[in-house]
DNA sequence: TATCCTATTATGTCTGCACATAATACCATC
DNA sequence: GATGGTATTATGTGCAGACATAATAGGATA
């Protein structure tokens, strides 16, 4: 007989939900009830509980007890790599070629969205990131030139993506998906007829105090972004 | 002076990632030395740890150490709510309408994606979801009929959406995003230009055993889904 | 030199205890 | 009956010690 462990009362505390033993909304036993039950520690009960609390399955709060979520939110991870681990990851051979670079005032959308004064000059960068020699995903960033260190990195060489991420330290950052038309030129960059659905993810980043950079990646028609197991 | 708390350590650790004081790929000290460092106990230390590497900033293997994660890999969470809570949640008034209903055989890519034998009968539902009375998304789902119970749910009056979510236990499920141009039956429903871009999120869920359910979301133009805090 | 075995080591987990904290329930008061 | 303070209670967090487990490093063997 082994020692009790943590995962398998989740798993039947789980099973319990599962069978509607334990209804949504409904208080189940607490901690110390459980530990008799299963005969062990406290303490092992409440980390079964927390991890089911933080996938969303429970909810908890002092005093008021341990209740079954009454809508399950699935908390959906992702996985959101640098470019070009995600094309290697496929076991495809990852391309990158910049298109443009230079330091311009930033379009209001993206100064109202990062909070910075109309006009900011900013350094921007548009580029290409290819799978197989295929275009794969259209970069459009605005990258604060502050962070940008003494011998400014040759972006034409490296990613702005993958230079960041080993060089520049962030604190926060947001992330959103949306669809939207190819533009021509986004049409001719991607090799696709003009208005193809375009899968869109949009990345802002803080560091500790100010903006970072803010980037508009186009993937190519058939692109699909799973969740992580 | 308070006690050390597992948080504090947490921010201090990440601080100095963050300051380059531990590098990517570098080990960090170990939790007893660490331990000692912060004058508490291993498990307080173990506690913050283990919090950043389910984050993805720390990587942590037995007897190997801890390092800082090479590519810090931003796990991104998604509250995947039910389509009703979503338009709430936006302060919006949720409607509800049922466009189809009848058990036919699934089309092969459904099969295939939940592991069916071809020709399976399954229940097919086409919906669309309302927010303040215009189309917000195209729900056209496939469900297994088993898992309905004896007096079958009345479907044109609450959303299957939400019937399996409050009555049938899943076990998995994953998701994918993807975008992709609106039918002119897709487009007629959601009121807008054939073509346009449409957000596509796509959900198998499995019970224990078989499949459930099949469900494809599309998006009415300008939906844009954001990453939890 | 190559391969297998073993000792070592850092993390993973459990126990049992203690105190902190938030939120409720209840009782006394007005 | 309404109100406000207080006792109670379930979870949250901490500590110290113990053993389990995976994976490495280094030594013994072929």
């Amino acid at each position: 007989m082994s020692r009790t462990n943590w995962e398998d009362i989740r798993a039947e505390v789980l099973r319990r939900i599962r069978m509607r033993l334990w209804l949504p909304g409904a208080v189940i036993p607490t901690e110390e009830a459980l530990a008799y039950e299963f005969g062990c520690a406290r303490a092992t009960i409440s980390r079964a509980l927390r991890e089911l609390a933080q996938a969303g399955v429970l909810e908890r709060r002092r005093k008021a007890g341990t209740r079954v979520a009454l809508h399950p939110v699935r908390k959906a991870t992702l996985d959101i790599a640098v470019t070009r681990l995600e094309v290697e990851g496929r076991g495809q051979i990852y391309g990158y070629h910049l298109i443009e670079a230079g330091v311009v005032a930033a379009p209001v959308p993206v100064c109202s969205k990062l909070g910075l004064a109309q006009g900011a000059e900013w350094l921007h960068l548009r580029s290409l990131h290819l799978a197989d020699g295929v275009a794969f995903v259209i970069e459009d960033r605005w990258l604060n030139p502050s962070v940008l260190q003494d011998p400014a990195p040759d972006f034409a060489a490296i990613s702005a993506n993958e230079w960041l991420v080993g060089n520049v330290s962030y604190a926060r950052g947001d992330i959103a998906f949306s669809a939207a038309n190819a533009s021509g030129e986004e049409a001719k960059m991607l090799g696709v007829t003009a208005g193809a659905a375009l899968f869109i993810t949009e990345r802002c980043t803080w560091g500790e105090e100010a903006a970072i950079t803010w980037v508009r990646l186009a993937y190519a028609p058939g692109y699909r972004l799973l969740t992580a197991v």
